[in-house]
DNA sequence: GTCATCATGTAAGCCGTTACATGATTGC
DNA sequence: GCAATCATGTAACGGCTTACATGATGAC
């Protein structure tokens, strides 16, 4: 899921890791956006497998003058805070603002296919359709379609299942558990509504197909 | 949300995991049932610390007759056979189907505090919230009118933070974003609804200290 | 005789969290 | 000079899943 949404969000634009997580929180709110601690080390796994590059690295060139170390912790400690601030004078892009130096990432060309691989893939998870929802459009038409219907099928299922169970139990629940399940399958079927209104659109605005 | 769901099942009847699993899926739905891998566990766990107590063990009394140790892997395992069927033929309570002896298991005093506890806390997880719901008979009719506000008040919040989102950016969103979002702005306002309804019943039958 | 269902458990692993370590810059 | 925000990372831990091991019983 944080794959999908690094990958989507990376399509859109270059970004670094901080900005990334503010986007995930505009995006999809505060409670579901992924923490630093995840964030983090899955860039890193990303651009270790070549889905995603460096584009802004803090490359910090050789070192300009080697700084001969003096043993000394603080003397250490020092240079690194030397080499530091000399990056932040040279990085030329670097807008005005921000503590450390950031480290901005770019979706490369298999990342691209990764992303569409990952909006392809059955769901799994209620929350990771959403995701895919949200970056659906990188998704060729007709795959969007079954991305949808896909869901649709999902949810009928649930209803029926539960439908199933319904019968069974001769409705012998209390209050609180007649309210909550009543409460589900109206959600269940606002859903439904909702993805029935989305396949409309889609199948509007792409009539492929139909001369024969 | 594992402890919660098994000693609220557990307040209702004594059950054994298998069938407290069957349970979970009735109540929940199959995607949501926690799959035995972490039912086991967390039975012996809520067992170690005296929540839970064992009701119809397989007790086993201290092994009819010893059958002094073979050496032999297959004796040693006939054995074991000879063990289980003793033990099956003599357990009285055993309804005549199933495999392996069952291990019932009912709640106990400490048991019921922790649930009523567990069922006051502030829920963390949306899933959590929904759990609580199912097992709030066991909770006071004040401490439940407390649980549904908090809930409300937390989705309340979600929708100004959302709305505080919509404004600060100029709504630029696709089609598939705002189609996202639109639909989870509803579902929201649907939970309030449907809380505040609860909230409306739940003050209906509690009309508690109003004579001054 | 073999398949589905009942029944209990263990082990490995995934995916995420919180807490910690570190530090620069801006605004009050 | 202090807090807030920006910025990147690591380490420990939690909770749940899958896959595996084991086996009885009834239905077909």
């Amino acid at each position: 899921m944080l794959h999908l949404a690094v990958l989507g969000l990376l399509a859109d634009a270059d970004r670094h890791g901080y900005e990334l997580r503010k986007q995930l929180i505009e995006l999809f709110g505060a409670r579901r956006a992924m923490s630093f601690g995840s964030l983090y080390p899955a860039l890193a796994r990303l651009e270790q497998a070549g889905l995603v590059k460096a584009v802004t690295a803090s490359v910090a060139r050789p070192a300009p003058a080697p700084v001969p170390s003096s043993g000394s912790l603080a003397g250490e400690l020092a240079a690194l805070r030397a080499r530091r601030t000399a990056a932040k004078a040279t990085a030329g892009e670097r807008s005005s603002r921000g503590g450390r130096e950031r480290k901005v990432y770019g979706i490369t060309d298999a990342g691209r296919a990764r992303l569409v691989a990952l909006l392809d893939e059955p769901a799994g998870d209620d929350r990771t359709f959403g995701v895919q929802v949200a970056f659906c459009r990188h998704l060729e038409p007709d795959r969007r379609v079954v991305l949808f219907e896909r869901r649709r099928a999902e949810l009928t299922e649930r209803l029926a299942e539960r439908a199933r169970a319904d019968h069974a139990r001769g409705s012998r629940l209390d209050h609180y558990r007649r309210a909550l399940r009543d409460h589900d399958t109206r959600a269940l079927t606002n859903d439904l509504h909702w993805l029935d209104e989305l396949l409309e659109l889609e199948r509007a605005t792409i009539p492929q197909e139909d001369t024969p």
